[in-house]
DNA sequence: GTGAACTTCTTCCTAAAGAC
DNA sequence: GTCTTTAGGAAGAAGTTCAC
């Protein structure tokens, strides 16, 4: 790759690393704002469990609503229908962040890697399938914005991802990942996707990419918001060792 | 205006493969 | 042989589009 190339990915990853650092402390500041938001919807339980049907998350819609709360001041509201739960513009970046919401019971959705819509991410690559031909796959947001003035704005997609017990809606961790540029598919390659859903959607597998790679500080991609160890059982302590480790190191940083 | 069909995101579930 | 993980099918929820 020549020099001129790399500087510019380094400085695409130098900014994804900004804003995650800036989402996180952000929330972290606001975190005990953030957990009594979740809790507001207990005073209200009555007036609207009956209602709750059985594929309906109780917490992925009210979640939403927090976090958008909590971003208000975070940049300019983006209308475009194509694009995350939250889309902000700021003056140099525009800024998916997709709110994600699982239970213990599918704790496979969550341990290595998440499910990602093709709307919220600009990575491209080709998806491999044990035993078959490699997906070609393009998400559906570009690398650069460009507004209508010509000026051409990087484009960054975050998840906050929310691990809670059904049972109890107790939160057992809460982390916020970065997943790269789809300019960043020569850094990461196809291993950072795998199969989706259904044929034509992808996973982030965001445990095979940790860290900022072309960062001198090897800075980390995925930030441990929220781990409620008190709230875990055993079995999925052990599970999620990979998180415990990151939030552990992240603790002593 | 109404309702069927479609789209996207999500949850729930399972067959097959892999690990122990 | 049994348990765990992976890939992905099926379907619900919510919203949109389109024909009538």
């Amino acid at each position: 790759m020549d020099t001129e190339k790399l500087n510019e990915l380094r400085k695409v990853e130098f900014w994804e690393n900004e804003y995650l650092e800036s989402i996180f402390y952000s929330l972290s500041l606001d975190r005990q704002k953030m957990l009594e938001g979740f809790s507001t919807k207990e005073e209200i339980k009555e007036d609207w469990e009956e209602y709750l049907g059985d594929q309906t998350s109780s917490f992925a819609t009210g979640s939403e609503r927090i976090f958008y709360w909590l971003f208000n001041q975070f940049g300019k509201p983006n209308s475009s229908p194509v694009g995350s739960d939250m889309f902000f513009e700021t003056y140099n970046a525009y800024v998916h962040i997709d709110i994600k919401t699982v239970t213990l019971s599918n704790i496979g959705d969550f341990r290595r890697n998440i499910f990602v819509g093709d709307n919220q991410n600009s990575y491209m690559g080709n998806i491999n399938v044990r035993g078959k031909e490699p997906r070609p796959y393009k998400g559906h947001l570009p690398t650069y914005y460009t507004k209508s003035n010509g000026k051409k704005k990087i484009c960054l997609t975050y998840f906050i991802t929310i691990l809670y017990d059904e049972t109890n809606l107790d939160l057992q961790t809460i982390l916020i990942m970065c997943m790269p540029n789809g300019l960043l598919n020569k850094v990461y390659g196809d291993k950072i996707i795998s199969p989706g859903k259904n044929p034509g959607k992808i996973r982030f597998n965001y445990t095979s990419c940790p860290y900022f790679e072309l960062l001198d500080e090897r800075a980390s991609r995925i930030k441990v918001l929220l781990w409620k160890e008190e709230n875990m059982e055993e079995s999925v302590e052990k599970k999620l060792s990979f998180i415990k480790e990151l939030y552990e190191r992240q603790d002593k940083s």
